[in-house]
DNA sequence: TGATTTTTGTACCATATCGCAAAATAATCC
DNA sequence: GGATTATTTTGCGATATGGTACAAAAATCA
């Protein structure tokens, strides 16, 4: 039940006042989503977290709240993550192949992590147990879907006026296929499908987008 | 507590022994489906699914097992369905653009399908939850994903045979996109995605798939 | 009619679950 | 050192959960 020997003394922090935290809230959000990620919210008990936080009920609940605030907070933190990762490929310019290679390549890692066994996609978990019956939850998942989407269109936009893609090619329509290849192998994933045929599933699915490597 | 109000007296079943069921097992399993898809296996209970069915615990335990057991039968009816009605598109002659948009249509019925709103894709639903965890589950859904590729890549050969697509198209490498883009409307339409918008990126996949229509 | 068989309905058990109250602990402030 | 503040720790309580035992019920069989 203890998190860490000693606080790395967080510089900026003027000065807690009371009895110091026994552990990082940082480090327990992802611990928390960590857990989230392979089980889900149903079947991931107070006591789950607790065990894998470090942290007792009492000071999780006061931490980050209850159950669902919690899966909440560890989804905005996964968002965060993920489109982090993804800025960064979008700033440098090059190809739209290798843009897009890298991309799926930064989604397989993500997605096949996990010391227990690859665990997918939040968003695509999420969209498929909470976001029926939660509109909180639900606004998010649409949000977190459309962000993907418009990446991907801007990113097929940007190739066209480069001259990468022919004239009749829709942005759009490529970014939705993009998106639903990203959906595909997080699913995929799920069911164990091996890093190799999910690389094979990336492949085809560029060629099909941007034409056939010459 | 009750299902029915008369049996339908099954013509063909000789003469059962001992008290009626008051229940019928198939109408039982659809009800249980029903919440299984929406709700997911973990957030449903046995008093919920007991409140469904009609039926109380140990009928349930009796007729279908344990928890466990009832979601995989559910699970198994749910791919007969999917099966019996992609069977039929695939039996009638008809150019790929047309067998393709009766497939996506056939699906968006399913996955919007529900008293309580859109449920998705099973299948998809299990990939996202029980999946990760338990390796005979995890066997059916890499089956139903397999099954689903197959179908689509015979649909894309025999369009490429009938010289509906030119000779570089890659039936392996289209059936996965097109399969894609079955896993991206389900994980969609549990965000309430509407149909709309649901049916554009259908027409938007297809178009990239097999090329705009003249 | 009475024995047999199958299913239902009630009640129960052991455990898990979420959330919280209250006391103990460890730091700072004065 | 004592007051104050923030956090941990222990433990509880109300309910939910999956599963089952057992008697009552409803049919057939002889």
């Amino acid at each position: 039940m203890v998190q860490k020997s000693k606080p790395p003394a967080a510089a900026n922090e003027p000065k807690r006042r009371g009895r110091p935290r026994a552990y990082e809230p940082d480090v327990a959000l992802g611990k928390a989503l960590d857990l989230f990620r392979t089980q889900g919210f149903a079947a991931t008990s107070l006591d789950d977290l607790s065990e894998a936080t470090g942290m007792n009920r009492p000071s999780l609940y006061g931490a980050f709240g209850d159950k669902r605030e919690l899966y909440i907070k560890s989804y905005q933190r996964y968002r965060e993550d993920a489109r982090a990762s993804m800025i960064a490929i979008f700033r440098q310019e090059m190809p739209v192949r290798q843009r897009l290679e890298r991309i799926y390549a930064a989604a397989l890692n993500i997605y096949l992590s996990g010391e227990t066994g690859p665990r997918g996609c939040f968003t695509v978990v999420t969209a498929a147990s909470e976001a029926v019956g939660d509109p909180e939850i639900r606004a998010m998942v649409l949000e977190g879907l459309s962000e993907l989407d418009k990446a991907f269109a801007s990113c097929f936009r940007r190739a066209k006026e480069k001259g990468e893609l022919p004239d009749s090619a829709d942005p759009a329509a490529l970014a939705q296929l993009a998106s639903a290849t990203v959906h595909s192998i997080a699913i995929r994933s799920r069911a164990r499908v091996s890093r190799k045929e999910l690389e094979g599933i990336v492949k085809g699915a560029i060629d099909v987008m941007v034409g056939v490597k010459p």
